[in-house]
Order: C-alpha cells, then sequence, then structure tokens
DNA sequence: CAGCATCCTTGTCGATACTG
DNA sequence: CAGTATCGACAAGGATGCTG
C-alpha cells in the first residue's frame, strides 16, 4: 500500500477491512453507543446491554482499545475501579454509529412490514434465526 | 411492544436488534455500498467484492431482499439476467453505510497506529487473527 | 448467468469457574 | 469490582458439485 493511497475496502487485502470488521460486530455498535453518550465502568456496560455476556465485552473492549477508540482508566481505590470512556477518534466514530442505531429505530417497523411480506409470498419461512 | 414505542437497542428482545445484525455483516455494508452506487448483476457484485462467497453472497441478498433494503428484478433474456437494486428504504440506509466506509478509509492510518502503540506496550501479539 | 444443496472445517460465543 | 481461563455447543462460512 503506498503512501497516499486509493483505500479500496473492496479489496481483500486492504486494512480498512480491519474497520469494517471491527463496525460489523453488533456489539461494537451498541458500546461505542453508550460511551457516546459518557464513560462508563465495565459493570455498568454489562448491566445496560442486555444479552451481552462477559467475555465478549471484555473481548470487544480490548479490540476497541487495541484500535484506539477506547481509553481504558484505572482508578487506584479498593476494589479497583475501571472506566472506559471514547477517545477522540473513537468520539467520530460514534457518531457514525450512533446514526445507525437511530436509522434501526425510525425503519423498524418498516422493515418488520417488508419481512412479513416477503414471507408471506414466499409462502413459508425463509426466515433465519 | 406498544403502538408509539421507546424501540431501544439496548433491551434484547427489541426488534430494532435485528437491524443491528443485518448491519453488522461485514457483506451487507459492501453490498449496499455498492448496490448504492447503481444496480448491479449477481456475478458483478461477486466480481467487485473480492473475497465474498457465492453462498455469502447469496444469502446475504435474500435477506437484504427480505428486509426490503434490496429489489430483486428478474429479465426474462437467455440465460436469465438478474438485477439487484435498492429499494427507497435501502438508500437511506446505504447513506449512513456509505458514512461508515469513508470513515474507513479517512481513518485507517489512525486506528494502525494506534494498533502499532498498542502491540508495542503489551509487548507481545494480543492481536486478533 | 444465477443460483441451490451438501459437506466439513473453523471460529464464535455462552456458561462456568477462578483470580487480583 | 474487573476481569482471565477453559470447555463445549453451535453456527458461520468456504469448497465443491449440480441445476434451470
Amino acid at each position: 500500500m503506498p503512501a497516499m493511497p486509493n483505500w479500496n475496502a473492496y479489496a481483500a487485502q486492504c486494512p480498512t477491512r480491519v474497520v469494517l470488521d471491527r463496525i460489523a460486530d453488533k456489539w461494537t455498535v451498541l458500546i461505542l453507543g453508550l460511551l457516546g453518550q459518557q464513560p462508563r465502568r465495565f459493570n455498568a456496560l454489562l448491566r445496560e446491554i442486555e444479552g451481552l455476556s462477559q467475555k465478549m465485552l471484555s473481548q470487544t473492549l480490548k479490540r476497541l482499545e487495541r484500535d484506539g477508540l477506547v481509553r481504558r482508566t484505572v482508578f487506584a481505590t479498593t476494589p479497583v475501579t475501571v472506566e472506559y470512556a471514547l477517545t477522540p477518534l473513537g468520539e467520530t466514530l460514534a457518531e457514525s454509529l450512533a446514526t445507525l442505531i437511530r436509522w434501526a429505530e425510525d425503519n423498524i417497523e418498516a422493515v418488520q412490514a417488508a419481512q412479513r411480506m416477503f414471507d408471506a409470498k414466499t409462502g413459508a419461512d425463509a426466515r433465519p434465526a
């Protein structure tokens, strides 16, 4: 990859795919959505995101930290307190992701209607799990 | 879910999760990105998205069609021609997703830099596959 | 050209138990 | 509180071969 490249997510080996892989993750979207409001502690995130296991939270946070999207701060209280917050870079992404969450909330009914139509026409359950 | 609900993606059973599940898919983002430019045929998509298998393309397109985001049109040529295009609903989502692709292209270098920093500090390979 | 059906390998993810 | 470690079930997804 040259110095001033045309990054192209459609090329298999293009590094922009790593960003898509990060975004293309339900938990990432939800976590960054919350951190976009305000910093949170580990267990706060765990409580606020239903269905999220502690393993996935831990794993996802570590990846987000590695990608420079989230900053992890440890406070030497007893017991120890850890706060997660967006980095400036993370904030720019969180804004775009917030748009997606809003889109979902605004258009879920249209999507559900389309699904009912489709299922009725195909007569059967082409429905995924 | 009531008639005028506060859809909340943070609730496990909230239907907005289905939209997130759709978005939370690398191929969805890339496919809708292309269809946002112009309609394409099946094999055109297959060729333009490197690393995408025919199985995943087929599967993803069917889901997108079911969700009312993509319209599938069959032309009775021989051999048969099939065109995929965004629905009006799909276009509104594709715009948001295009933002993400642009974000990835604009910020990939910052992300990579953060990764190098992180890997250097942790001394080792916390890197995922 | 535009797919579907099958096999089979890999990875994802939840559950559980334990640590500083 | 904030995690790590391990196991096992499940499903995603690639490869291959076949169809209208």
